[in-house]
DNA sequence: GGCCTTTTTAGTAATTAGTATTGATTGGAG
DNA sequence: CTCCAATCAATACTAATTACTAAAAAGGCC
């Protein structure tokens, strides 16, 4: 099952590099189709399928929404925002490989790599909080009732 | 917004707690329609967002599947074989809270936690390669030719 | 180049996982 | 017991992804 070398493949992997930061599935497909409309999502999906597969591409996984896909190799890892669900690398940490070694000995299972994704609130909305958090002091004065407290939700 | 304390809020977290090993949603709903079959999807789904939220279950995201749900509430981490997809907990390693400290000093992020999946082969599954690559030997020396690679995938 | 086999494609339909809506029901405060 | 906001069942809907198909194109061989 030799894989061969179409246009739409190296759409697919160029476009990955070129957006340089994770883009999911959806954001190749609308880079592709500036320069190429007849690429159908299907090729697309297909594609970053066959290359994560091939190792030239990693699939980052994130909880509640979809995959995205990473051109660089090396193993990091993200942290995402649990309110506003932006999604980046935590650069300057290197990969624990000595993790995976005691995991194996400590299964059985043959590692292949361990992904960790920070998850917390980042300072924009922190921010925000604070902001909600003074809107409803003043609201509350204002009524002349206490405050409610501002739910974690945003 | 006060949690009242429903027939189906129950019937959920006690499937939690009874399905011991991470249900999904889908195998929430299975196990309580036995018992209340007019319980509807929607309602699994709605009970384990409100019972997440409220602290009482923790949601483990799984790459490229279903969210899972877990009654332990206690931090830690899990494995999945990347061939069976069997889904365990990791026993025995303590959750790194300092990692979280040293994140959100890196980031300015508020952090709430971490998870960390591990990836690899169960050795259930390395078993079945080694049968698959046995199997084709043998078949390769009866047609008289070089037994292929074995693909990584089963 | 032309031919042949297999892979890949575009387009569409189907599936999966989960959310939103709506009118009916009910838990629990008073 | 009464009342009403929270919750329900049912269903429609969305987003992300996969499956299917006939037609197009890669790449090996001459």
């Amino acid at each position: 099952m030799q894989k061969r070398n179409t246009i739409q493949r190296q759409l697919v992997i160029s476009a990955v590099r070129s957006l340089s930061n994770h883009p999911t599935a959806e954001e190749v497909y609308n880079r592709i189709v500036l320069d190429y409309p007849d690429i159908s999502k299907g090729t697309v999906y297909r594609n970053l399928n066959s290359l994560v597969d091939s190792g030239l591409l990693r699939r980052v996984s994130v909880p509640s929404s979809a995959d995205r896909y990473d051109h660089m190799l090396t193993k990091h890892y993200h942290v995402q925002c649990v309110k506003c669900h932006r999604f980046m690398n935590v650069d300057d940490l290197d990969y624990f490989q000595d993790l995976d070694d005691k995991i194996a000995q400590m299964t059985g299972y043959r590692m292949e790599n361990h992904n960790i994704v920070f998850q917390g609130v980042c300072p924009e909305c922190q921010i925000e909080e604070l902001e909600a958090k003074k809107r409803e002091v003043e609201l509350a004065k204002a009524e002349g009732r206490k405050p409610n407290k501002i739910s974690a939700k945003l």
